[in-house]
DNA sequence: ACCCAGGGTCATA
DNA sequence: TATGACCATGGG
Protein backbone atom coordinates (compact mmCIF):
# COMPACT_ATOMS: atom_id res chain seq x y z
CA UNK A 1 0.00 0.00 0.00
CA UNK A 2 2.60 2.63 -1.47
CA UNK A 3 -0.60 5.33 -0.61
CA UNK A 4 -0.81 5.19 2.83
CA UNK A 5 1.26 7.58 3.35
CA UNK A 6 -0.34 10.51 1.43
CA UNK A 7 -3.78 9.33 3.21
CA UNK A 8 -2.79 9.78 6.37
CA UNK A 9 -0.92 13.14 5.38
CA UNK A 10 -4.44 13.92 4.24
CA UNK A 11 -6.09 13.29 7.48
CA UNK A 12 -3.47 14.82 9.84
CA UNK A 13 -3.53 17.98 7.43
CA UNK A 14 -7.79 17.83 7.89
CA UNK A 15 -8.22 17.26 11.43
CA UNK A 16 -5.00 18.04 13.00
CA UNK A 17 -3.24 16.05 15.95
CA UNK A 18 -5.34 13.95 18.18
CA UNK A 19 -3.67 13.21 21.02
CA UNK A 20 -4.91 9.55 21.72
CA UNK A 21 -5.96 7.74 23.27
CA UNK A 22 -8.50 9.87 25.70
CA UNK A 23 -7.37 9.11 29.40
CA UNK A 24 -5.19 9.78 32.62
CA UNK A 25 -3.09 7.36 33.06
CA UNK A 26 -2.27 4.10 31.04
CA UNK A 27 -4.37 1.32 32.99
CA UNK A 28 -7.38 3.79 32.60
CA UNK A 29 -6.33 3.36 29.21
CA UNK A 30 -6.67 -0.45 29.19
CA UNK A 31 -9.63 -0.42 31.11
CA UNK A 32 -11.00 1.70 28.26
CA UNK A 33 -9.73 -0.66 25.38
CA UNK A 34 -12.08 -3.60 27.21
CA UNK A 35 -14.65 -1.64 27.80
CA UNK A 36 -14.84 0.14 24.32
CA UNK A 37 -15.28 -3.76 22.62
CA UNK A 38 -17.77 -2.96 19.97
CA UNK A 39 -19.42 0.04 21.94
CA UNK A 40 -19.57 3.53 21.48
CA UNK A 41 -17.28 5.70 23.33
CA UNK A 42 -19.75 7.80 24.55
CA UNK A 43 -21.10 4.73 26.82
CA UNK A 44 -17.50 3.64 27.85
CA UNK A 45 -17.03 7.37 29.33
CA UNK A 46 -19.85 6.83 31.32
CA UNK A 47 -18.89 3.59 33.00
CA UNK A 48 -15.18 5.02 33.43
CA UNK A 49 -16.44 8.27 35.35
CA UNK A 50 -18.42 5.83 37.64
CA UNK A 51 -16.03 3.52 37.94
CA UNK A 52 -13.69 6.86 39.22
CA UNK A 53 -16.40 7.85 41.36
CA UNK A 54 -16.75 4.43 43.05
CA UNK A 55 -12.61 4.63 43.72
CA UNK A 56 -12.71 1.92 41.73
CA UNK A 57 -10.40 2.13 38.55
CA UNK A 58 -7.49 0.20 39.61
CA UNK A 59 -6.26 -3.71 39.81
CA UNK A 60 -7.33 -3.86 43.52
CA UNK A 61 -10.75 -2.61 44.01
CA UNK A 62 -11.72 -4.38 40.78
CA UNK A 63 -10.32 -7.25 41.75
CA UNK A 64 -11.42 -7.27 45.20
CA UNK A 65 -15.63 -6.10 44.63
CA UNK A 66 -18.00 -8.21 43.16
CA UNK A 67 -17.90 -9.29 40.01
CA UNK A 68 -21.89 -8.27 40.46
CA UNK A 69 -20.90 -4.26 41.83
CA UNK A 70 -18.02 -3.84 38.86
CA UNK A 71 -21.01 -5.00 36.26
CA UNK A 72 -23.72 -2.44 37.64
CA UNK A 73 -20.98 0.44 37.41
CA UNK A 74 -19.59 -0.14 34.03
CA UNK A 75 -23.31 -0.78 32.98
CA UNK A 76 -23.68 1.92 30.39
CA UNK A 77 -20.92 0.14 28.42
CA UNK A 78 -23.09 -2.68 27.39
CA UNK A 79 -22.31 -6.05 27.77
CA UNK A 80 -21.63 -5.55 31.64
CA UNK A 81 -21.46 -9.41 32.37
CA UNK A 82 -19.06 -10.13 30.35
CA UNK A 83 -17.25 -7.26 30.37
CA UNK A 84 -16.96 -6.96 34.72
CA UNK A 85 -15.42 -10.27 33.62
CA UNK A 86 -13.21 -9.19 31.50
CA UNK A 87 -11.53 -6.91 33.60
CA UNK A 88 -11.56 -9.17 36.17
CA UNK A 89 -9.21 -11.40 33.93
CA UNK A 90 -7.21 -8.68 32.53
CA UNK A 91 -6.57 -7.55 36.31
CA UNK A 92 -5.30 -10.83 37.77
CA UNK A 93 -3.09 -10.85 35.31
CA UNK A 94 -1.82 -7.51 35.46
CA UNK A 95 -1.58 -7.89 39.01
CA UNK A 96 0.27 -11.46 39.10
CA UNK A 97 3.19 -9.88 36.51
CA UNK A 98 3.64 -6.94 38.79
CA UNK A 99 1.82 -4.11 36.85
CA UNK A 100 3.48 -1.58 34.50
CA UNK A 101 7.23 -1.14 35.64
CA UNK A 102 7.66 -4.43 35.15
CA UNK A 103 5.42 -5.56 32.37
CA UNK A 104 6.97 -2.57 30.13
CA UNK A 105 10.43 -4.14 30.41
CA UNK A 106 8.47 -6.90 28.01
CA UNK A 107 9.34 -7.13 24.50
CA UNK A 108 6.33 -6.22 22.28
CA UNK A 109 5.97 -9.58 20.80
CA UNK A 110 6.11 -11.20 24.45
CA UNK A 111 3.94 -9.04 25.85
CA UNK A 112 1.24 -8.92 22.56
CA UNK A 113 1.68 -12.92 23.26
CA UNK A 114 0.87 -12.52 26.90
CA UNK A 115 -2.21 -10.41 26.40
CA UNK A 116 -4.17 -12.60 23.82
CA UNK A 117 -4.27 -15.51 26.03
CA UNK A 118 -6.41 -13.43 28.44
CA UNK A 119 -9.50 -14.57 28.22
CA UNK A 120 -11.68 -11.48 27.00
CA UNK A 121 -8.53 -9.80 25.07
CA UNK A 122 -8.92 -10.19 21.59
CA UNK A 123 -6.23 -9.12 18.86
CA UNK A 124 -7.71 -5.48 18.36
CA UNK A 125 -7.87 -4.53 22.48
CA UNK A 126 -4.25 -6.36 22.94
CA UNK A 127 -3.02 -3.78 20.11
CA UNK A 128 -5.03 -0.63 21.85
CA UNK A 129 -3.33 -1.47 25.04
CA UNK A 130 -0.17 -2.26 23.37
CA UNK A 131 0.03 1.37 21.05
CA UNK A 132 -2.04 3.36 23.34
CA UNK A 133 -1.02 2.38 26.89
CA UNK A 134 2.67 0.77 26.25
CA UNK A 135 3.75 3.07 23.30
CA UNK A 136 4.59 -0.26 21.17
CA UNK A 137 4.50 0.53 17.24
CA UNK A 138 1.38 -1.78 17.26
CA UNK A 139 -1.03 -1.08 14.16
CA UNK A 140 -4.74 -1.25 15.62
CA UNK A 141 -7.08 -2.88 12.93
CA UNK A 142 -10.67 -1.89 13.58
CA UNK A 143 -13.30 -2.59 11.66
CA UNK A 144 -13.71 0.88 10.56
CA UNK A 145 -10.01 0.58 9.30
CA UNK A 146 -10.92 -2.51 7.47
CA UNK A 147 -14.14 -0.77 6.17
CA UNK A 148 -12.48 1.92 4.80
CA UNK A 149 -9.45 0.62 3.10
CA UNK A 150 -11.25 -2.61 1.24
CA UNK A 151 -13.94 -0.12 -0.20
CA UNK A 152 -11.01 1.93 -1.37
CA UNK A 153 -9.84 -1.30 -3.35
CA UNK A 154 -5.94 -0.92 -1.11
CA UNK A 155 -7.23 -4.46 0.75
CA UNK A 156 -8.72 -7.91 0.12
CA UNK A 157 -12.04 -7.78 2.17
CA UNK A 158 -10.99 -11.53 2.91
CA UNK A 159 -7.80 -10.91 5.22
CA UNK A 160 -6.89 -12.09 8.28
CA UNK A 161 -6.76 -9.56 11.08
CA UNK A 162 -2.86 -10.38 11.46
CA UNK A 163 -2.75 -9.85 7.54
CA UNK A 164 -3.98 -6.85 7.20
CA UNK A 165 -2.02 -5.45 10.50
CA UNK A 166 1.02 -6.67 8.51
CA UNK A 167 0.36 -4.75 5.76
CA UNK A 168 -0.03 -2.11 6.98
CA UNK A 169 2.89 -2.02 9.23
CA UNK A 170 5.21 -3.19 6.10
CA UNK A 171 3.88 0.25 4.16
CA UNK A 172 5.49 2.34 7.12
CA UNK A 173 7.92 3.11 9.36
CA UNK A 174 7.80 1.78 12.09
CA UNK A 175 6.36 4.65 14.65
CA UNK A 176 4.57 4.38 17.41
CA UNK A 177 3.80 7.84 17.08
CA UNK A 178 2.47 7.67 13.68
CA UNK A 179 0.36 4.21 14.48
CA UNK A 180 -1.31 6.26 17.29
CA UNK A 181 -2.24 9.21 15.14
CA UNK A 182 -2.81 7.66 12.34
CA UNK A 183 -5.40 4.92 13.94
CA UNK A 184 -6.74 7.58 15.67
CA UNK A 185 -7.57 9.75 12.39
CA UNK A 186 -9.71 6.51 11.20
CA UNK A 187 -11.44 6.71 13.68
CA UNK A 188 -12.09 10.29 14.02
CA UNK A 189 -12.93 10.42 10.44
CA UNK A 190 -15.72 7.55 10.75
CA UNK A 191 -17.47 9.43 13.01
CA UNK A 192 -17.49 13.11 11.16
CA UNK A 193 -17.92 12.04 8.02
CA UNK A 194 -21.77 10.65 8.68
CA UNK A 195 -23.06 12.22 11.42
CA UNK A 196 -26.86 12.33 10.80
CA UNK A 197 -27.08 8.75 9.13
CA UNK A 198 -26.39 7.26 5.42
CA UNK A 199 -26.34 8.35 2.40
CA UNK A 200 -23.16 10.11 0.82
CA UNK A 201 -20.56 8.62 -1.26
CA UNK A 202 -17.88 9.05 1.66
CA UNK A 203 -20.31 7.32 4.00
CA UNK A 204 -20.04 3.78 1.97
CA UNK A 205 -16.43 4.05 2.32
CA UNK A 206 -16.14 3.64 6.07
CA UNK A 207 -19.75 3.13 7.73
CA UNK A 208 -21.04 -0.33 8.59
CA UNK A 209 -23.65 -1.33 5.72
CA UNK A 210 -23.31 0.24 2.05
CA UNK A 211 -26.75 0.42 0.80
CA UNK A 212 -28.01 -2.87 2.57
CA UNK A 213 -24.75 -4.75 0.82
CA UNK A 214 -22.51 -6.29 3.32
CA UNK A 215 -19.78 -7.67 2.02
CA UNK A 216 -16.45 -6.54 4.17
CA UNK A 217 -16.47 -6.48 7.98
CA UNK A 218 -15.16 -9.50 9.60
C1' DA B 1 -39.08 0.68 15.93
C1' DC B 2 -34.59 0.04 13.81
C1' DC B 3 -29.61 0.53 13.18
C1' DC B 4 -25.23 0.93 14.94
C1' DA B 5 -21.13 1.16 17.97
C1' DG B 6 -13.17 2.11 18.55
C1' DG B 7 -14.99 -6.98 19.65
C1' DG B 8 -14.56 -11.52 21.61
C1' DT B 9 -15.91 -16.19 22.98
C1' DC B 10 -18.06 -20.39 22.55
C1' DA B 11 -20.69 -24.20 20.40
C1' DT B 12 -21.40 -26.50 16.38
C1' DA B 13 -20.39 -28.83 11.59
C1' DT C 1 -11.65 -23.00 9.64
C1' DA C 2 -15.86 -21.09 9.27
C1' DT C 3 -20.31 -19.59 10.44
C1' DG C 4 -23.79 -18.25 13.93
C1' DA C 5 -25.51 -17.05 18.58
C1' DC C 6 -24.71 -14.41 22.23
C1' DC C 7 -23.49 -10.56 25.08
C1' DA C 8 -26.66 -5.14 26.22
C1' DT C 9 -26.56 -0.07 26.69
C1' DG C 10 -27.56 4.48 24.64
C1' DG C 11 -27.73 7.80 20.66
C1' DG C 12 -29.37 8.89 15.98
Amino acid sequence: MAALQRIFAVLTEHYGPQNWWPGDSPFEIMVGAILTQNTAWSNVEKAIDALKQAGALCPDQLLHLPEQDVAVLIRSSGYFNVKARRLRNFCAWYQANGAYEQLNNWPTHELREELLQINGVGPETADDILLYAFDRPVFVIDAYTRRLFSRLGLLGHDLTYEAVRREFENSLESDHQLFNEFHALIVVHAKDICKPRPACEQCCLITRCPHGKKTDDR
